[in-house]
RNA sequence: CGCGGGAUAGAGCAGUCCGGUAGCUCGUCGGGCUCAUAACCCGGAGGUCGGUGGUUCAAAUCCGCCUCCCGCAA
């Protein structure tokens, strides 16, 4: 189960491993974009390719006992459910319906960064590593028994886009190896106490606050790059920043932030126009 | 039919409202200055103005249709 582009490393893991994936859930296809174009998601493109079977169901709050989670099923029984980023709250019917349960692959070393933007929320606190853990279902919101984690680290001028192939590679490697020898790995609490919560973003947010450090802005903006991106205005236009360098540098729009420190944009989208560096953006505008 | 911005020289933009010689910054090429330079000065090349139909003596500009790109929203 899963949606977008992380979920499908995993799926593709799954599909090269001695495992058989029997089926593939994702989130129901919806209106997005301009206009009025339905898109699905980057799982379903992935599964369809493959030719496994995909099902959309819109909710999952009618799933009340193990009949009806046979029923989604179409009457399989599998002896495992993985879910990567699926976006949607699973039963207990569907959590104990699998033999071995259901397992997550999450995108931070849990119990820190539970929840929706682990990537970009630990790039965007300045953390300098993260990894992916494997965890064991339950009620809470990935709050489960851990199987299996690994480290990796946040190179200094890592986006979180980078950072997301990383993990999402890493993910892929590490559901396959409990796979393989799901009996061995024994479960580990996680410790509550030291959990952190890494919230989802919203538009609102992503508004550069210039009167923070350097760093801080600097770590701001690659945590959100290149999606959903740190953004500022130009005049009264909206422009998306995507990368930077701290200090006062020629080659960019040096702007002041606090302590008296600069920190010089390089690499931006301006509304209505395409990427481009911001010297470019600077020989057709004032600034 | 969700709202909006955009397409003009290799790059980034102005010009469009109010039709009349294709313009700016940068790059590029040539020359000059200099111990020297990404600096400075002089000169040149480079455009079917996204496509298409129409109005007009005349269209980048006004009108119709089409294609592509982007911001918001979801």
């Amino acid at each position: 189960m899963g949606t977008p582009d992380f979920a499908v490393y995993t799926l593709n893991a799954l599909i090269n491993s001695a495992h058989e994936v029997v089926s593939v859930f994702t989130q129901p296809d919806k209106p997005q974009g301009r206009g009025k174009k339905v898109g699905f998601s980057s799982v379903k493109s992935a599964a369809s390719a493959h030719g496994i079977p995909v099902v959309q169901p819109t909710t999952l709050k009618t799933v009340k006992t193990h009949k009806d989670a046979k029923r989604l099923f179409g009457g399989i029984e599998p002896d495992c459910i993985v879910v990567a980023a699926y976006g949607m709250i699973l039963p207990e019917a569907i959590l104990n319906f699998p033999k071995y349960g259901c397992l997550n692959v999450h995108a931070s070393l849990l119990p820190k960064y539970r929840g929706a933007a682990p990537i970009n929320r630990c790039i965007m606190e300045g953390e300098t590593e993260t990894g992916v853990t494997i965890m064991q279902m339950d009620k809470g919101l990935d709050t489960g028994d851990m199987l299996l984690s690994e480290k990796a680290a946040i190179g200094e001028d890592m986006n979180a886009s980078e950072l997301h192939d990383v993990l999402a590679e890493l993910g892929g490697t590490l559901i396959v190896k409990v796979l393989d020898n799901i009996e061995e790995f024994k479960p580990i609490k996680q410790n509550d106490a030291e959990s952190t919560y890494a919230a989802k973003l919203t538009k609102d947010e992503c508004k550069i606050d210039f009167s923070r450090s350097a760093k801080e802005i600097r770590d701001f903006i690659r945590g959100l790059a290149d999606y959903p991106c740190a953004y500022t205005f130009i005049g009264d236009k909206r422009v998306k920043v995507y990368r930077t360098v701290i200090g006062k540098m020629q080659e960019g729009i040096p702007v002041k932030c606090g302590n008296d420190e600069f920190i010089t944009l390089t690499d931006i989208k301006p509304e209505g126009g395409k990427r481009m560096s911001a010297v470019e953006f600077l020989r057709g505008h004032k600034v």
